[in-house]
RNA sequence: GGUUCCAUAGCUCAGCUGGUUCAGAGCACCUGCCUUACAAGCAGGGGGUCCUAGGUUCGAAUCCUAGUGGGACCA
C-alpha cells in the first residue's frame, strides 16, 4: 500500500546518495557532447545556507539539471570562498575562547588556527547544499585559500604589477578599527542615524572675545583640524579671511581659508578641515596645501599626535571633549541632527576614513573591454535593466584597492629592502634572484627582505575563479580549462555585480582575452512577506533547513520558484512552500491513482485513444512554451506552465477521462501510454523537483541498478494536432457548462443529464461523446435539429446545446442570461466590424491581424444567430 | 543630489514585438461537495478607473511627455 500523502523525508536522503553513489553529477571533458557549465558562486567559508543561496543553487540546479538531460556535458563547479575579514573575524574570536590572543601569537600559528577553523566549519554550507538537491560535481570542489588556487592569485599580482597595472600609493580608504583594515566602499554599510550636531566656538586670535563657531558631529577631530574652511561668498565672515583662531582647549592656531566648496546654509557655514579624517577634508587639504595630522591609531584609539585624551577610544575621547568643552565655555550649544554614518559590513564598527599606504589596481584599461562586452551583448545580463546600472558603473570605475591589512589570504608577494626599495615576485626566493639580478645587489640574502604583511582582497582571488578552478592561470593550454571554458550561464545576486561579476569579467579578457560566461542571471533579493530584507538581526529569516524538513526539498525549490522573476525581489512566504508541497503531493497521488490500476487485455475505448492523442499535444504546446521560457531566463514562467500541465492538464483532465470505474480494469494500451506520459511529465518536472520525479520514475518502470532519471532524456516538442486541440477545448467547454449547471441549479454531481446538440457538424461530437458523459455525467447525449424547449441553453461556437431539466426551468433568468451575452456579442461584433470597415486598419494593420478579425466577425455572427434563436424560443414559452 | 527601475484584483506578481469585449495567474475570500488517487483535494463564484493628466496611433495596460508615489544603485 503506498503512502496516501506524499513523504519527502524518507525519500530524499535516499536518492541524494544515489546518485553520488553512481557519479551522476561527475563531469569530465568529452569531446563528443557540448559543454555545459556553471561555476557556482562560492559561498564564504564562515557562511551557513540562507534563503538567498537557496534561491540562488535552486536556479543554478534547475539550469544544470536540464543541460545534463539535454545530452549535454553539463558540469557545475562548486567550492568556497576565503571571505578574509569574515573568516579572520571569527578565528580571533574563537581563539579568544581559549584565550589566546591574536597579538601574541605568529601570522604562522593564526593561520594555522584558521586553516583548523575552516576545515572543521568551512564545509557546512556545502553539506546544507546537498539537502537541496544541487547536483554538483563534488569531486571538483575548489577553495581560494588552497596552494593551487592560492598560487594563480599570487601570479595575477606580480604580473600585473610588471604590467605597471598594480601600483602602491597613499589613499584615503574606509578603515575598520575593528577589524584593523581597510575596507572596499562595497564593504560598507551606511546606516542613518539620530546624531548630534555639536557648536563650537573657536577664538579668533588677537581679538579677544570673538569666535568663530563651527558645527561637527565629530568633536573629538578638533585635535587634528587644520584650518577653519569659509566660503568666500558668504559676507558674515569677510573679516575673517586670512586670520588666524585658537584650537579650543588645545590652544592650537590654525588659518581661517575660503573655498567655495564650504556650504553656507548648513551650519554656521564655517566649516573646520580636518585633512586626516575627513575624505573632503582631505581634497580640501590638498588644494590649500593643509598639514595633515593624524591623531587615530589603527585601533581606534588616540595617539600622541592629538595632544588630548591620549589612549582614550575615539568614541571616549568624543565624550570627555564635549564635556571640557561644555565646562570651559567653548560649547555653544548642542542640536539634533540625522547623519549617515558608514559601518563596515564584517564588523559592525563604525568606519574611520584614514590615510593610508596601499596597493592598487589600475582600472582605467583593464575595464574596458569589460564595458564593451557587455554592452555589445556578448555578455547578456538577464534582466537587462541591469546593463544601464552596469553601465554606469564601469564608466566611472575607480582604482581598486587591493590590500587588506590581515593575515587570512594570500600575502601580497612584495618585498622590501631595508632601505624600502619594493621588488615584487612569486616568492622570495625569486625576489631575493631579482634584487641581485636587477639591482646588483649580489651579496643580499633572504634575511635582508621582508614580506608586505598585508593579503589581498578577497575578491582578488575570486575574481579569477571561473579560470582557476580549472587551474588556467597556471596551465592556460589545459584540456579542463580548454573544453569548459568560457562556462555558459553564472547566477548571482545583484548586489555583487560590480565587486564579483564586473570583475570576473575584466580577469576573463585580461586573462584569456574571452567572455567567461555567455549569460549572467541576477536572481532578486529574498525578502519577507513585509517587503524586508532577511536578517540575522530581525529574526524573519527562516532556517532553510527546517523548511526542507518540514515541506521536502522540492515542494521549497518550487515553492521559491513560484514567484521568481529575473532581477525581481522575492517576497517569501511559508504559504509558497505549503504551494510546492501540495504539488508533490499532488503528483504522488496521481501516481498512486495508476499503480494501482488493474491491467485487461481489452481493446482501447475511442475516448482514451482520442484523450491520449489530445495529451500528447498538449505537452508539445507545452514543451515549445517551456523552452521559450527557457532560453529568456523565465525559470519561473516555465514552472508555472508545467505546473499547470500536469496539475490541470494531466490531473484534472486526462486522468479523469482515461480513469475506469471502481472496480474495473484498464486496457492495456491506454495504460501503457499513460506510462509513457507519466515518465515524460516526470522528465519535464525532474530540473524542478528532483527527488520525487526520480522516485516514481524508479518504481513506475523496471530499472537497471545505476539508471537515474537525471540522467535520461529531456522530453523534445513533438507534432501538435491542432485539430484535437480545438475539439477538447470545445469539449472541455461543454463540461464546464453542465457543472456550472449543476451547481447553480443545486444538482447533485450524481443525477445525470440529458444532453442535446443543434450542431451542424455531429461527427466532431459524436467521437467525443463517451468522455463528455464521463466528465459531465449526462444520462443521453442526442442531436436536435430545432431548438431545445424548456432547456437550459448555452452556446460554444456556433452550435447550440441543451439539457433538459423537466419543467425546472426558470425562463426569466435564462431569458436574462441569454440576453446579456447576446449583448456583450453584439458590442463585440460591432467593435470588429469597426476596425474592419476602417479603411486605414485594413491597411496599415498586418494581414494576419486583419484575418484573425475576419475570424472573429464570422464566429460572433454564428453565436449571435444561436443565441437569438434561442431567445425568440425563450419567449415564445 | 545624480542615475535607474517600478506602479495592474485584498496580497504577490504575469501580461514579451501595441491587435479578441483583455484585463490574467497563484494565494486569500465566498458557495457546494468526506464523489474509492489526492480535504495538502474536487466543482463553481465574486472581485480591477491597469497611479494621474496629456500625447502618438485605425487601435494603448503595452509606446512618448509631464506629474505623483515607491524601490535600487551611486554620491
Amino acid at each position: 500500500m503506498i503512502s496516501k500523502t506524499y513523504s519527502p523525508q524518507d525519500i530524499e536522503a535516499k536518492w541524494y546518495e544515489y546518485w553520488l553513489e553512481h557519479k551522476h553529477f561527475a563531469s569530465k571533458p568529452n569531446p563528443e557532447k557540448e559543454p555545459y557549465c556553471i561555476v557556482i558562486p562560492p559561498p564564504n567559508v564562515t557562511g551557513v545556507l540562507h534563503m538567498g543561496h537557496m534561491l540562488n543553487n535552486t536556479i543554478q540546479d534547475v539550469l544544470i539539471r536540464k543541460a545534463r538531460m539535454e545530452g549535454k556535458e553539463a558540469c557545475w563547479v562548486p567550492g568556497t570562498d576565503h571571505a578574509s575579514i569574515a573568516t579572520e573575524a571569527k578565528v580571533v574570536a574563537m581563539l579568544k575562547e581559549r584565550g589566546i590572543e591574536k597579538k601574541d601569537i605568529t601570522r604562522e600559528e593564526f593561520l594555522s588556527y584558521a586553516h583548523e577553523w575552516k576545515d572543521k566549519y568551512g564545509g557546512i554550507i556545502l553539506d546544507q547544499l546537498k539537502k537541496l538537491g544541487a547536483s554538483c560535481d563534488w569531486d571538483r570542489t575548489r577553495f581560494t585559500m588552497e596552494p593551487d588556487l592560492y598560487e594563480a592569485v599570487i601570479d595575477t599580482f606580480v604580473r600585473l604589477y610588471n604590467k605597471g597595472q598594480i601600483y602602491r600609493g597613499v589613499r584615503m580608504v574606509n578603515w575598520d578599527p575593528q577589524g584593523r583594515t581597510a575596507l572596499s566602499d562595497e564593504e560598507v554599510i551606511e546606516k542613518e542615524v539620530q546624531a548630534k550636531l555639536y557648536h563650537i566656538k573657536y577664538p579668533v586670535v588677537g581679538e579677544a572675545g570673538v569666535f568663530l563657531t563651527i558645527a561637527t558631529t565629530r568633536p573629538e577631530t578638533i585635535m587634528a583640524d587644520a584650518a577653519i574652511c569659509v566660503n568666500p561668498n558668504d559676507e558674515r565672515y569677510v573679516a575673517f579671511h586670512g586670520k588666524m583662531v585658537q584650537i579650543p582647549l588645545l590652544g592650537r592656531e590654525i588659518p581661517v581659508i575660503t573655498d567655495e566648496y564650504v556650504t553656507m546654509d548648513f551650519g554656521t557655514g564655517c566649516l573646520k578641515v580636518t585633512p586626516a579624517h575627513d575624505l573632503n577634508d582631505y581634497e580640501l587639504g590638498l588644494k590649500h596645501k593643509l598639514p595633515v595630522i593624524d591623531i587615530l591609531n589603527d585601533d581606534g584609539f588616540l595617539n600622541e599626535n592629538a595632544v588630548l585624551y591620549v589612549a582614550q577610544d575615539r568614541f571616549a575621547a568624543r565624550r570627555a571633549i564635549v564635556k571640557d568643552l561644555e565646562e570651559a565655555g567653548f560649547l555653544e550649544k548642542m542640536t539634533e541632527y540625522k547623519s549617515i554614518v558608514k559601518t563596515s559590513e564584517r564588523t559592525g564598527a563604525v568606519i574611520e576614513p584614514k590615510l593610508s599606504l596601499q596597493w592598487f589596481l589600475k582600472m582605467d584599461e583593464v575595464s574596458k573591454p569589460a564595458l564593451a562586452n557587455v554592452m555589445n551583448d556578448n555578455i547578456k545580463l538577464y534582466p537587462a535593466k541591469f546593463k544601464n546600472t552596469y553601465r554606469s558603473w564601469m564608466e566611472n570605475v575607480h582604482d581598486w584597492c587591493i590590500s587588506r591589512q590581515l593575515w587570512w589570504g594570500q600575502q601580497i608577494p612584495a618585498f622590501y629592502l631595508q632601505d624600502g626599495t619594493v621588488i615584487v615576485a612569486k616568492n622570495k626566493r625569486e625576489a631575493l634572484r631579482k634584487a641581485q639580478h636587477d639591482l646588483q645587489l649580489f651579496a643580499l640574502t633572504e634575511e635582508d627582505l621582508t614580506q608586505d604583511p598585508d593579503v589581498l582582497d578577497t575578491w582578488f582571488s575570486s575574481w579569477l575563479w571561473p579560470i582557476s578552478v580549472f587551474d588556467g592561470i597556471k596551465d592556460p593550454e589545459n584540456e579542463e580549462i580548454s573544453y569548459y571554458y568560457p562556462t555558459n550561464d553564472l547566477v548571482t545576486g545583484p548586489d555583487i555585480l560590480f565587486f564579483w561579476v564586473a570583475r570576473m569579467i575584466i580577469a576573463g579578457y585580461e586573462w584569456r582575452g574571452e567572455l567567461p560566461f555567455s549569460n549572467v542571471y541576477l536572481t532578486g533579493i529574498v525578502r519577507d512577506k513585509l517587503g524586508r530584507k532577511m536578517s540575522k538581526s530581525l529574526g524573519n529569516s527562516p532556517d532553510p533547513l527546517d523548511l526542507i524538513e518540514k515541506y521536502g526539498a522540492d515542494g521549497v525549490r518550487s515553492g521559491l520558484l513560484f514567484s521568481a522573476p529575473a532581477g525581481n525581489d522575492l517576497l517569501f512566504d511559508d504559504k509558497l512552500c505549503e504551494q510546492g508541497r501540495n504539488f508533490s503531493n499532488k503528483i504522488w497521488n496521481a501516481f498512486r491513482l495508476v499503480k494501482g490500476w488493474e491491467i485487461a487485455d481489452l481493446a482501447q475505448p475511442l475516448g482514451n485513444e482520442l484523450a491520449v492523442k489530445w495529451f500528447n499535444s498538449k505537452i508539445n504546446q507545452v514543451l515549445i512554451e517551456v523552452q521559450d521560457h527557457f532560453t529568456k531566463f523565465r525559470i519561473s514562467d516555465a514552472l508555472l506552465a508545467i505546473y499547470n500541465l500536469v496539475w490541470d492538464d494531466f490531473c484534472g483532465q486526462y486522468l479523469e477521462i482515461i480513469k475506469p470505474a471502481f472496480g474495473s480494469p484498464i486496457d492495456q494500451t491506454t495504460y501503457q501510454q499513460t506510462i509513457d506520459i507519466f515518465e515524460k511529465l516526470m522528465a519535464l518536472m525532474h530540473p524542478y523537483m528532483p527527488f520525487i520525479t526520480e522516485e516514481i520514475w524508479q518504481t513506475i518502470s523496471e530499472r537497471q541498478v545505476g539508471e537515474s532519471i537525471c540522467r535520461s532524456s529531456f522530453p523534445v516538442a513533438g507534432a501538435i494536432d491542432a485539430q484535437v486541440l480545438a475539439d477538447f477545448d470545445i469539449l472541455f467547454g461543454i463540461v464546464s457548462k453542465i457543472r456550472e449547471t449543476r451547481n447553480t441549479k443545486q444538482i447533485s454531481p450524481k443525477t445525470e443529464l440529458p444532453l442535446a446538440i443543434k450542431t451542424d457538424t455531429p461527427a466532431r461530437y459524436q467521437a467525443l461523446e463517451s468522455i463528455i458523459a464521463k466528465l459531465g455525467n449526462t444520462e443521453s447525449i442526442s442531436y436536435v435539429s430545432e431548438n431545445v424547449e424548456n432547456a437550459i441553453t448555452f452556446v460554444l461556437k456556433s452550435d447550440s446545446f441543451f439539457i433538459n431539466l423537466a419543467g425546472e426551468l426558470d425562463v426569466e433568468a435564462e431569458l436574462a442570461n441569454a440576453e446579456k451575452e447576446l449583448a456583450y456579442n453584439l458590442g463585440f461584433k460591432k467593435s470588429v466590424e469597426a476596425k474592419l470597415s476602417n479603411e486605414r486598419f485594413v491597411n496599415n494593420a498586418k494581414p494576419e491581424v486583419v484575418e484573425k478579425e475576419r475570424q472573429k466577425l464570422a464566429d460572433a455572427e454564428a453565436k449571435i444567430k444561436a443565441l437569438e434563436e434561442s431567445i425568440a424560443r425563450l419567449k415564445a414559452v
